[in-house]
DNA sequence: TCTAGGTTAACCCAATTAATCACAAAACGA
DNA sequence: TCGTTTTGTGATTAATTGGGTTAACCTAGA
């Protein structure tokens, strides 16, 4: 199973450097050349099923992104920097590119961005939907209500919620079971909870959230009902901005009396 | 000049989500989205310069990547995701990527790296050069011997140094002109200085480097003789690791000697 | 000089993707 | 309600990229 194993990481790794942009040639020979360490264009083509007379492309590939270097001898010789150094490399560089981007994109983004929405906007996927939460937590100026199902409340919720209370966002939550209660009380101290709002734990509801009492979002945990077995379950929300935002109105309409009921 | 630099901002940006992965309509609807915040297909494909009917798939693809989120209406509408937010993705990912890739990697390079070795290997263009230098330095247990002249004493190289100083490495440092003595004396005060081996100055030599009496590197500046105007001048080095490695043989002697006859 | 292996480069074919087109459905105006 | 315009989806074509192959050209050693 060693060999198994070992081939399961080959084609992770191949997988990886071809999404950093290197061709399959390059990076299968990359692939081989950390294996052997050293080796010739004979070498990398028996182990990495790349025609010989196809490795000097590849490896010139890989010399401009330094990854590999060559031995003027015949035969030529090629070498590759340690997998630690190739990480760091790897990410170095879309350290600096994300960094380019971002400068570019700020340059474009017009100055306000339109707060007031009249429909609304639907995000599917755990994480997509999570970047949403995430991105209205860190927005929040005065008060954050917050409604959730014990697994969705991971971690990186739970801190970017820590941080809005630090900015002295007053913050309502709930669970809607009683473990999720005691979890929130615990790890979130400045928050106010509140019972739920009605019995919720037979419906696959998601999340619930109020934020300023002008951007909502709610989410449902939905069977994917493509039958797909990859993705269990998936989370599919809506979401909208903006005082007269129909889904604001409705949600700060319930939340306002349940919460000045329950004070 | 406005629209030019937010044209050339915007070609940036669609050059850097290509890299990324996206299909160039994809990059395209992605950046006209953000410089509307909001927009219908017609909208997007009169800035953007993509189809219209070909709008629908880019934002698809977009949606996998949760880049954009759509308005289920006629016309649907298209919402974009901050600039900040899309940079924070861009390096979160590929942070992630870094680590399985470093992983896997990991798990293929062989337990022990071939030290010794007879050829030189040969490394250009600067940025790859440091790299070497920098892994070098990491890799030292004992001592480095190292040579620069100034404008190749960049920050890394420095820190690189220090580093190792901490760790308890002997560290023998010089450089061409005074000035770089002077900063060098400055910035890594546990270096031992030693003068230049011969005249330097009017040859184009970069650096030269030994660590441990094993490893050497050496490198000039060169003038891209392809008169390519972009690279005002590269940096080209040859390096070697071995007892008895032709070219630390020869490096250690001429250090060896220099050294002892100064202490 | 000849041969075997090493290197370079030119070429072809397949797959992806950009681009166009055609059509159905929905909204809008009268 | 009918006709026109706009929107969304699917199919179809053109072009480019990139994997794979082949051939020719070197270099080293016998």
């Amino acid at each position: 199973m060693s060999a198994n194993s070992s081939d399961n990481a080959r084609a992770v790794a191949i997988e990886q450097l071809e999404q950093f942009g290197l061709s399959t040639y390059a990076a299968r020979t990359f692939v081989a050349l950390v294996g052997l360490g050293t080796g010739t264009a004979k070498d990398v083509s028996r182990v990495a099923d790349v025609p010989r007379t196809r490795v000097y492309d590849a490896v010139d590939e890989l010399r401009d992104h330094g990854l590999v270097d060559v031995q003027q001898s015949t035969p030529k010789e090629f070498w590759a920097i340690s997998s630690e150094t190739t990480g760091r490399k790897v990410e170095r560089e879309w350290q600096h590119r994300a960094a380019v981007l971002t400068e570019a994109l700020d340059e474009i983004e017009p100055i306000e961005r339109r707060d007031e929405q009249r429909g609304v906007w639907t995000v599917s996927g755990r994480e997509t939907v999570t970047d949403r939460v995430l991105e209205f937590c860190e927005n929040a100026e005065d008060r954050i209500v917050y409604m959730t199902v014990e697994e969705l409340l991971t971690k990186d919720v739970v801190d970017a919620l820590e941080a809005a209370t630090d900015r002295g966002v007053d913050i309502d939550l709930a669970g809607v079971s009683p473990e999720v209660q005691e979890r929130i009380q615990e790890e979130v101290p400045g928050a106010e909870l509140f019972e739920s709002l009605w019995m919720w734990s037979d419906t696959p509801a998601g999340r619930l959230m109020m934020v300023d009492g002008e951007t909502t979002l709610v989410s449902v945990l939905v069977d994917n009902e493509n039958g797909q077995p990859t993705t269990p379950e998936s989370e599919t929300a809506i979401w909208g901005s903006g005082e007269s935002n129909s889904l604001v109105v409705v949600l700060r309409a319930i939340f306002t009396w349940r919460l000045d009921d329950s004070n």
